[in-house]
DNA sequence: ACCTATAAATGGAACGTTCCAATAAATCAA
DNA sequence: TTGATTTATTGGAACGTTCCATTTATAGGT
């Protein structure tokens, strides 16, 4: 079953009897062709099992049908989710949407960002890797492909970025947290490394400061971003003196990850300790108790992105304006009062 | 800001002064270079911002090095965990893999299987969608192409599969759970279009019939392989007369959609309920309370269907072996035993 | 000095498409 | 009939690479 050298439009070209540009034509779908040419060509193409080789097309025409996602963490439902909401914008558009995997790594991400590029990728969405250095999209940039950013940001880059009103969202959740009477908070998870964390941490700051909590009575944990990272912040939040009463995490792998490792010492998450995560994936609703949280909008996001993304495209433009995606608390049962809080008041 | 026209091979040999074979061959690492010019050409390679054109490429020689996973359901964490396996050899081998998602559409699945032969992919790792059609992969047999599938298996088709040992899986959760003194069975989630549902349905009644379980205390209820499907199956199974005691389910998804029902209702999973999932996504073990699963090493099936893909690929042939891979139960707090059969002893 | 062997670099054809300009065939107006 | 117009079809050049066959430069042996 040796593949036998495979067919090219004048293979099929020659089965049908007609010449390679006829097959061009009625490979593009072009109304200049007599219908019943159309078929007898068509027919050819099935019979010999022709596949279109769009490199080669590509060599003449301006730009291929593919865009590049590449994301840092495919392992996190966030990204599935927003990935999900793309593809419903640029199947409609007749594009498709290859997406690969960086694990934060960001020589990973060289090799991928390459790979995407040689490939002739229309455009490119992408969720930088951790630790991305600032020069890495520069020969994308060079280049004038179309690219933009979700979620994350670089420091001084002019690229186009979707992402959530992080700011705001921390602001909400920590006005919560606060108006349940807690006074002692901590922001647990997330690197410095990253814009994003400085802009959630910004958010539970200012909340902090004006609803007259003392900067001496918070408390910040860096963290990985994961079920793991919120174990180990909650360890060194409890093993302090006088140890926070509720924490608003970087996002939802935090936030389980506290809840578990409350349980683990005995602690109701909601009752002992009050938590909120941030981003709202789906298993939120679904933990015990069920977790409030920050909900993004991640499929929404998505589409955003593809939006912006195939104007670039159609207009054949780089530039494009930021979104800021709006965010709202959705409230549910990981956050009751402060415990002391409220057994001062009933005495 | 206008993208000039990309530089190609012969600008940057005008550039470096010297010819397009050279480049050419500087670009493939050739050691019949003089290392001062390499170096030359390496310099205006990076001056100009050049970009490898991999389709003109493709044109002359055989083979990309880009391979497409295309898989089913990427909102599953399973499929994720897969993924992660297999880039990590691919990586080593100096292959890219690009990722396209079908959710379970067969016309997306088409046109994505097309954009990916379009593109010149060297290999296939397939999980295929539900309802595909049994021709949906001739294309790609006529051409020759190396292709695997994972998790799922087509009636009849001789493409090598990497998956579990679904059917023993099953059969040693079921096991399991007459072991723990039910005597009334259910099978929850899935639907009979998939291969997988018959393997893992079959391990279930092997089991019931060999541990003396009669037909008649055993209900099978098909449904959608998600949390909502779960509960769905749960709130069913609840409404007969006499319900069932323990549920094997589809997968861990349905577990989770089943536990929450549970809850709904004021039962708890794993002493009012036994539920034990199948896939044992890492959910499985942060779950209140833990849930029992069978593991398939997902991680490991990734690497495996990496390995064969690769080696079909090196020996340019179209033929592998089938893979079942080893599965195991991890036992954990969503089994209790039989509380009427427990009580019935103690009286 | 010469010829030979080796090392380094090069020109040109080929790969599978698109698209322009050109041709061939069919239709119409006179 | 003839020329003009429209409708279908076609050849050829170009796209950015690779690779074979050559050429040119360098070194070695006598």
């Amino acid at each position: 079953m040796a593949s036998r050298p495979k067919a090219t439009i004048l293979d099929i070209a020659r089965e049908a009897g007609v010449s390679k540009s006829t097959v061009s034509l009625v490979l593009q779908g072009s109304d200049l062709i007599r219908p019943e040419t159309a078929l007898k060509v068509r027919k050819a193409i099935e019979d010999v099992g022709y596949v279109y080789n769009r490199g080669a097309a590509n060599l003449r025409k301006a730009h291929s049908n593919v865009i590049g996602m590449v994301i840092n963490d495919l392992t996190n439902p966030f990204f599935a989710e927003m990935a999900v909401g793309m593809e419903r914008v640029f199947q409609s558009a007749g594009i498709v949407p290859f997406i690969a995997n960086t694990a934060e790594n960001p020589v990973r991400q060289e090799e991928v960002l390459k790979s995407l590029m040689e490939q002739g990728v229309a455009g490119l969405i992408v969720s930088p890797a951790r630790g991305t250095t600032p020069g890495a999209f520069r020969r994308i940039e060079m280049a004038g492909l179309p690219i933009v950013f979700t979620m994350r940001r670089l420091p001084e880059s002019r690229i186009p970025v979707i992402a959530p009103d992080n700011h705001r969202g921390a602001w909400l959740a920590t006005a919560h947290l606060i108006g349940k009477g807690h006074r002692r908070l901590a922001f647990f998870g997330g690197s410095s490394d990253l814009v994003v964390y400085h802009e959630r941490l910004g958010g539970f700051r200012e909340a902090c400061e004006a609803l007259g909590i003392a900067k001496r009575d918070t408390l910040v944990v860096e963290g990985e971003t994961s079920r793991k990272g919120g174990i180990a912040c909650l360890e060194t939040a409890r093993a302090m003196a006088d140890p926070p009463t509720a924490a608003l995490c970087f996002n939802d792998a935090v936030a389980f990850g506290v809840m578990l490792a409350l349980r683990k010492r005995g602690l109701e998450p909601g009752v002992d300790f009050a938590v909120v995560g941030f981003d709202d994936v789906v298993e939120a609703q679904h933990y015990m108790p069920a977790l409030t949280s920050v909900a993004v909008d991640s499929a929404g996001l998505g589409e955003r992105a593809a939006h912006v993304m195939l104007k670039m495209i159609q207009s054949r433009t780089t530039r494009a304006e930021d979104h800021i995606g709006a965010v709202n608390l959705v409230v549910r049962d990981s956050c009751g009062p402060d415990r002391r809080a409220g057994m001062g008041d009933a005495a």
